[in-house]
DNA sequence: TAGGGGAACTTGTACAAACAAGCGAGCACC
DNA sequence: GGTGCTCGCTTGTTTGTACAAGTTCCCCTA
């Protein structure tokens, strides 16, 4: 069962993508679309709520809503899990576990992941046939087993490890700067020592919160950007200075 | 004034920072909180929306709400000012134009900004007295008076238009990826050529919609990255494919 | 002891009503 | 003609109620 709000988005946001709110319109009246659906001016802004999210439309005090672009912000599922995103926009994509092996945590990882053993993997993962991403995981001990036992060429882990354990990655944190590549990552990568990478860093967590992996993605220069839409309202994106925060980590598999 | 569910979210969000939830702890219920805030469980929610939009907290219906994290995501203003960011983290900085001329727009300029008469700027920042970001940025043709109003060495660009004329920077859309530094990147960052940088394209517009400025910003590696928190409903940040969306732009000011 | 059933709790969705606050257009006045 | 003001419209905030849906945990039973 849809909830009633998200049909009503659904509607708007069809509207909007079919042109029949153009880019630069107003949006109709809160009560005005409560009459057209039948529902409650709560019901209504719940549902233009979830436009503004996606940045479709902004809105302010007063003044009728606007629209603001046409292409639409997806989920967090396609931020987290490349095989989908890939999939979603119709790319071949693939992907291939270069190194795996269990060790004990160290380092800032207890305090991130929980202690005990973690299970480090190193995947290249490609797009078109091209390799495009070099991912550094380290997983939690209680994921290990189900990790392992995934094939060498799995495709979406993500996905992989939803059928298989039923594992959803609900919540995470992700740091987004540039580096040069590493002599593995020049290799792996087919691009030369000192090139630009797009580094993603993030800590993913399920549900309840507890810490499933945290990884170092790098993306060649080129291949993918991240896109952010926001309002002056809220958003999630923020800058952090570079060398303050984090601890410089060792790449892992390297000499 | 400021709104009930803004001063709830205030006390909450200290409470969270101060250790008093700690993280993995799980907020009390909105029974409990509209009791103790004696305010209506509807309002609560929206207090909580909050923290869960900053990425403070997770929420699943039937379970308790559950605290991720202690770093808030700050403001828009943050994202997008350069300045703002800085002195609300306590760093020095400072700016200054490099050049500045006017010009017809061309390209993809017109259906960005606006046909007409553009401001091509280019402004040399520093963090900490090192240069750290290059920015070029194109504003439409009816702030370029404005713009060009202001001093050389402004600190601030988005609050000194906010003084002087109102303007404000209400929406934008931000692409980021890595790119080699050019010939003139690397004289004014003072890094070698075709060391990366991280790239920071936005296009920005005021409340009503109206394009205000676009622009190419590069930031020495290892001084800037950017924090994203999300959640599996909703968030703003996707991959872009690198070569597919966006004409290549040449570099303004050069050769 | 292991498992199923269910009750209590908690968050999600929806409706209705009222007032506050900001915007914009039209009107009156100078 | 231009300026300022008022009024209607629109979005923002808050309260209250009711039910739906999912989680957690205890208790009872096999």
């Amino acid at each position: 069962m849809v909830a009633r709000y998200e049909r009503i988005a659904d509607e708007l946001r069809d509207d909007i993508l079919s042109g029949a709110h153009p880019v630069g319109s107003q949006l109709p009246s809160e009560a005005e679309l409560a009459g057209r659906f039948a529902a409650a001016r709560g019901t209504v802004r719940q549902a233009v709520a979830v436009l503004a999210a996606e940045g479709l439309v902004g809105s302010r005090q007063g003044a009728r809503r606007i629209v603001l672009g046409r292409t639409r912000s997806q989920s967090f599922a396609e931020l987290h899990s490349f095989a989908q995103w890939a999939r979603a926009n119709g790319y071949r994509y693939g992907g291939r576990v270069i190194a795996q092996r269990r060790r004990p945590a160290s380092g800032s990882e207890p305090a991130r992941l929980g202690s005990g053993e973690v299970l480090e993997v190193l995947r290249l993962r490609s797009l078109e046939d091209e390799p495009v991403l070099l991912e550094r995981t380290v997983y939690a001990g209680w994921v290990a087993a189900a990790v392992e036992s995934l094939p060498a060429d799995c495709g979406s882990v993500t996905e992989a490890l939803y059928e298989s354990v039923g594992l959803v990655f609900a919540y995470g944190e992700h740091l987004i700067d540039a580096v040069p590549a590493g002599a593995e990552d020049a290799r792996l990568l087919g691009v030369r020592r000192g090139s630009p990478l797009l580094r993603q860093r993030r800590v993913t967590t399920t549900h309840e919160g507890r810490p499933v992996e945290s990884s170092d993605d790098r993306y060649r220069a080129g291949s993918v950007a991240f896109s952010i839409r926001n309002s002056i309202g809220a958003n999630p994106l923020v800058r952090e200075p570079g060398d303050l925060r984090f601890e410089r980590r060792e790449h892992m598999f390297e000499s």
